[in-house]
DNA sequence: TTTTGTTGATTGATCAGTCAATCAAAAATA
DNA sequence: TATTTTTGATTGACTGATCAATCAACAAAA
């Protein structure tokens, strides 16, 4: 079997199981021989490319982080005024990759993982502060220095709620309306000092 | 030692423990043996008592949401109009025994939980339920029907987010900030239909 | 003596992690 | 080109540790 230069596809393939086991069985307690064999290969061979299990989670919950900045970055990019970067933002957010119920049920495992894990913390602290950033910039553009912060922090705070509550699956808010939900709070932020 | 009665004593020292240490373990991938040293008493009581750790696990989230409940019809009491107990609300979901480090830990692993237990999802249907309709009830006073619905759901999305946010301790947003946040957002969609 | 409370010891299952061995491609050599 | 050697890829089998759950036994009250 072997041909050279498998570890990059190997990563690769071991990652995206890892991703897809934890979001189905929405917790972080899955086996090394699940993720394995979802695979394709033997256990063996993860802990060959990924040392431990705590690596492999670190650095899974890594690529969902880089997938989420690379869409972000895409779609900024193709907004023009500080409001359409806002709503893009946002957009992003509950994109249906992100949105998808094995994507946030990782989310949340992850959550509760940085409750021990320091490492996992610091991802999602570096996610939360991206958050609160990107919008910042643009609500600065909008709003005075002090309520444009207290809006980023207002509008951070229900797309992590929207989200959370998406994972109970009950009374499914949906996408379309989640982004109304955040726009709406941001329009009502932004046109109540000044009508 | 035994004396008769023991039973409900017992019951509740393992609640608290079992609360206890996942609350400070963040996680509930606790033995049965750190919650019965937590109370105590020998792992083999734990499994007398409660048959089994899932058991123990389903009190545990249950006792969390008969407080929860308890503080929050004492609040909703004690507040006149609509507004006032839309207040309310807010203040006992970021109450200090709520907003604690241990409690939100505790209040994540369930989330994490429920997304592979039904009866566990089923009690934070519930919770999530209640907050949106005690929300709902006294905005129906102030907003048309379908603005009152949205508001609800964004408020206790909102109230959710600020909670989870708080899980990561970076940027700590504090028990004054969040609250306000919440009610401005209220204020906002209040003040916005009729200027 | 019966009942209630309590535990130590044990079992069976599950898992992360290790290791020696195998296999096939690629590189070196003849 | 034909061969041998080296190297990367891969696994099955095993180990040590952990843990939920069980149970037989014991202690104190009724």
């Amino acid at each position: 079997m072997p041909k050279v230069g498998m570890e990059p596809v190997r990563r690769k393939a071991l990652l995206d199981a890892a991703l897809r086991v934890i979001g189905d069985h929405g917790s972080l307690a899955v086996t090394m021989s699940d993720i394995a064999r979802q695979a394709g290969v033997s256990p063996a061979l993860a802990h060959h490319y990924f040392g431990s299990k705590e690596q492999l989670l670190i650095e899974t919950i890594r690529s969902l982080l880089r997938q989420l900045r690379r869409d972000t970055v895409a779609a900024l990019k193709a907004a023009r005024t500080p409001r359409e970067r806002l709503s893009a933002v946002i957009r992003v957010s509950f994109h249906a990759d992100q949105f998808a119920p094995d994507t946030i049920a990782a989310w949340l495992a992850f959550y509760a993982e940085a409750q021990r894990s320091e490492e996992t913390r610091r991802f999602l602290v570096i996610y939360a502060g991206r958050l609160r950033s990107n919008l910042l910039v643009d609500l600065k553009a909008l709003l005075p220095t002090d309520a444009a912060e207290r809006a980023a922090e207002g509008a951070a705070a229900m797309i992590d709620g929207l989200y959370i509550r998406q994972s109970l699956k009950s009374a499914p808010i949906g996408i379309a309306a989640s982004i109304a939900l955040t726009e709406d709070y941001l329009n009502a932020l932004l046109s109540t000092p000044a009508p």
